[in-house]
DNA sequence: GACCCTTTGTTCAACTTTCAAGAAGCCTTA
DNA sequence: TAAGGCTTCTTGAAAGTTGAACAAAGGGTC
């Protein structure tokens, strides 16, 4: 083993053990909000935190509506996903679809008035939920350090143009 | 409404424009990850974080092993949810389970020779994409400082002890 | 022991997510 | 305009998750 020098397959580096502990907090501290805003929305809303994001993400787009595909990218979710879920919220008659204009192979989901109007009841709980468990409880240097922090994260995960793959090209 | 002075339903205090770009460099970062981490490991070692997650704990328990109750607690999951992976990790041949002896409505799980082996070959590789998105791009101060935030977030959330909702005899 | 309340782990049905496949429209090139 | 390749969105089946309900055992009290 340890092949070459291209790091690709050497010695793994484990994680010292101040990295176990803050990685360890990071996986508690994540789940533990994803879950308690999931049933606060459940609750409160009728749907899942993913679902409530794609209702917000609507509701701000001009004239309330999006591309499917455009949707699935802000979101973070896969078109099929996207797809399901929007069958549901058009269930709950919270969205409906509408055939793209200009492209004959798109769809536009948009917001109807009933959802906007779910979205204004609950969107109060869900900002105190999310200041309660995370703003209130950390000083103005630490939410500066917090969006760095995601900041870089995100870089070295995103999707990442074309070419994300020949890295070499860059 | 603006119901007394209890804190319950006050007029929203919403967040301002650096609060939503933190919390949504948030959920950003997050997603990408989890996300990230999820299919790494499905490739790898051919299941989901949360599965390997439970392999890791029992491979740290004494001999290997766990209450069903205690493992659940300790990975942050129901015990619905706990049932049906253990069935699928069983399925798969990596942990077993037993009666409990000394009480008997118990299960033990318990991880295998050959749970434990997926578990040696693909611990490199996890590791390896966890330093790959996180440690190798923080700074020492940085890392601290998540450790941190995290810790203070985990605190806000807890299922916290009995009388977690009194909150008026802490 | 009989009673009552709690804890443990599972099950079922409903719901959500994933993955692979596919129909349909767009776009470029010849 | 035909051909080939790409994009858009949906579908269906398998996998995973949730929440409520349940059987069985523990543990206290009378």
């Amino acid at each position: 083993m340890d092949m070459a020098p291209n790091g690709v397959s050497e010695q793994p580096r484990w994680l010292s053990d101040d990295e176990q502990r803050v990685w360890r907090a990071y996986l508690h501290a994540t789940t533990l909000l994803e879950d308690h805003l999931d049933r606060q929305l459940q609750r409160d809303a009728g749907m899942p935190h993913v679902y409530y994001g794609l209702l917000v993400q609507l509701s701000q787009a001009p004239r309330r509506r999006m591309r499917m595909t455009e949707l699935a990218k802000d979101a973070k979710i896969t078109r099929s996903r996207l797809s399901h879920a929007v069958a549901r919220l058009e269930k709950n008659g919270w969205v409906r679809r509408e055939d793209c204009p200009s492209d004959k192979r798109g769809q536009n989901a948009f917001l109807t008035d009933e959802g906007y109007e779910v979205l204004r009841r609950s969107a109060p709980g869900h900002v105190a939920a999310v200041r309660q468990a995370l703003f209130d409880r950390l000083s103005p240097e630490q939410v500066g350090q917090l969006g760095e922090i995601m900041r870089v994260m995100a870089e070295g995960l995103q999707p990442a143009g074309p070419d994300a793959d020949l890295p070499w090209l860059r």
